[in-house]
DNA sequence: CATATTTGCCAACGTGCGTTGACTTAATTG
DNA sequence: CAATTAAGTCAACGCACGTTGGCAAATATG
């Protein structure tokens, strides 16, 4: 954006013009069913200045595909608010402009990419993980931002590639309200007994 | 299972043998990342006749990914449980056998498949939005059903296809207790301000 | 035993893919 | 203006894919 007309080279321009063609494509498609020659028409040059310029399909995809999911600093954030807080930080990122975050292009593409599902772990991680478990105590901090992460992921799935027309429509701020209530929850470790086991029921282990 | 041997002719058992591959294959693969070739592989037969038993590779995926959650029926269940109930019964039917009940299959490619999209929100539409439905408010149906959706297809997503490994660790019973309460709150509305605003109802009909 | 009919393998087709290298045009520089 | 370099096109490669048709076994049927 801002019409980068005639002060960058033209090197430069093509370059970008590859990256959000590719960022878009490979967001609505995923990566198995977006050709280079998809991508070139889009970026307005032959498919194969992508390889030149990126070397290949798979660099260019982890060139793209690099979410910073820019989390806020949730030590300074009230802990009473931090479910509301993640839930419409996440959204902002989401829908604020043409999917920038780069998180639903990981998403699209991680049910059958391998390198995809690495990369998302590796997201969670570093992440998700850190940023949770400051909020409870830490002996359940991985539970804990595991229950935190399945919300967060099932959100980001049912709105933005599976599309579920009541999730589609839902306000921001009843999502933010519900599904914040639960991250709330999930991350502080009040919930429910969020040990393992709570008395010694007599368990019936299933499977 | 139960060893067919001579009781039943050679093609029902080699479509079996297809039909096995292909859901073991799609389930792990994906839909673009699985091969016909692949198929016969494994089911030890040439992948020409994997189409002349199913037509084509679309065909086939469509007749092996047909999953019939089976949900029981929630009117029967106590309504201060349901969420537990349903959890597990999910929990169940997709670590109970080899992912017999075919979601899992339709996760992995719905992603970059737009079949297997559509066939889930079938799934959402047909049985899941009408087992919720009657846990609640009828006009606060749609959104409660997308909520409980969010978080069931999070679980599945975080557990089974991106295998992030807190989740993947969790104990079955520590899932149903605490996703169980998530859902119990989502079904029934009880949850937090169920609507999409709180104050000034004056409704702004939605979709 | 002769003959259909089923069940399977094999080789090949057409297509679309990622990628490559030769060539043409535009920009830069002496 | 000539020479060099950068930016881009074009045709083609090798490969893997879904799919097809022909032919060899096997199996049923008269």
């Amino acid at each position: 954006m801002t019409d980068p007309r005639r002060t960058t080279p033209k090197s430069i321009r093509t370059r970008e013009a590859i990256e959000t063609a590719a960022r878009e494509l490979f967001t609505s498609n995923g990566f198995e069913r977006t050709t280079v020659r998809d991508i070139g028409a889009r970026a307005g040059i032959d498919a194969s200045m992508i390889i030149r310029y990126f070397g290949s399909k798979d660099a260019l995809f982890a060139r793209v595909a690099k979410p910073d999911l820019q989390l806020p600093d949730l030590g300074e954030v009230d802990p009473a608010v931090i479910g509301e807080a993640m839930v419409r930080h996440f959204l902002k990122q989401w829908e604020g402009d043409r999917a920038s975050s780069g998180l639903p292009v990981l998403l699209r593409s991680a049910a059958s990419n391998e390198e995809a599902a690495e990369r998302l772990r590796e997201i969670f991680r570093a992440q998700v993980f850190p940023a949770i478990a400051r909020a409870g105590k830490p002996e359940t901090a991985a539970f804990r931002a595991g229950l935190v992460a399945s919300q967060l992921l099932g959100l980001a799935m049912a709105r933005y590639v599976l599309r579920l027309p009541p999730v589609v429509a839902m306000p921001a701020d009843f999502i933010i309200r519900n599904v914040g209530a639960t991250i709330q929850r999930y991350a502080t470790g009040k919930a429910e007994h969020n040990e393992p086991r709570r008395v010694a029921k007599k368990n019936r282990s299933q499977a």
